[in-house]
DNA sequence: TTGATAGTGATTACCTTTTATCAATAGAGC
DNA sequence: GCTCTATTGATAAAAGGTAATCACTATCAA
């Protein structure tokens, strides 16, 4: 039997922070915004939420070389991101210009999935 | 005044080995090669040489998401990797599909440079 | 050959992110 | 309201990769 999930103040706090926020997050910024609507949320359940989320399938991890992993809603799509050099802000970009992209890998090998990423300033940065 | 730097056979091996190698070597990999040639050579000399090398700019740093650094040289130019999804080796692409790829970001954002990693199988993992 | 010192290797310490622990708290069916 | 137990929060501790330490070794100019 699968185990009994309940509804609590601070999984919808998360919840409620990923549904609201426009590009991938570290768990410290989750929790640093989850906690103004539950002050005594602690960093694990955090961690905790993150997981059973992603097993659930409504969070999906984000990578960002050299970065630790961000965290962000599933039902966004097939889309990459844009890493501000400045800030250091990770922000989603609405194309994708996987079309050519398998004709980069040498003969034999098969391509399954692709990352790309941008990186320099962000709109508030470049300024 | 700088430090006076001097050849030895561990230098040499590490930078042999990464001569020699196609792709991005973990400093691991790198010491498990460079044993061969320098069976006493430990891994913390790996550690340093690459630190060395990167400050002379002779290597640099390849960083796939959710993996510790990879090394290789930087006389390959500009060019971007394949991850194998099987075997975890990580291949050279030959070709960069840039061009389309500043068109990717947001308005009033600049973009100075990108990263493009396929995932997929290589030759060997594909059969 | 010799001597000053850069480099080495084994080990420990470190740092950051993530997980385990456990007593206390709080959903939800009755 | 009451009970059962999933969940929480504070903390300790793990995990993984990297850097520091330090006595010893080996390079290279003289």
């Amino acid at each position: 039997m699968a185990i009994e999930r309940r509804t609590t103040r601070q999984k919808e706090a998360i919840k409620a922070v990923l549904e609201e926020q426009a590009g991938p997050l570290l768990p410290d910024d989750i929790h640093r915004l989850a906690v103004k609507a539950v002050p005594s949320l602690g960093i694990a359940t955090v961690y905790r939420s993150l997981k059973n989320l992603q097993e659930e399938g409504q969070v999906c991890c984000v990578e960002i070389p050299g970065q630790p992993p961000r965290y962000e809603r599933t039902d966004k799509g097939h889309h990459h991101h844009f890493h501000c050099r400045n800030c250091g802000q990770v922000f989603d970009l609405q194309k994708c210009v996987a079309g050519g992209l398998k004709s980069l890998a040498p003969e034999g090998f098969q391509v399954t999935d692709h990352e790309i990423i941008l990186y320099g300033f962000c709109k508030s940065c470049a300024d």
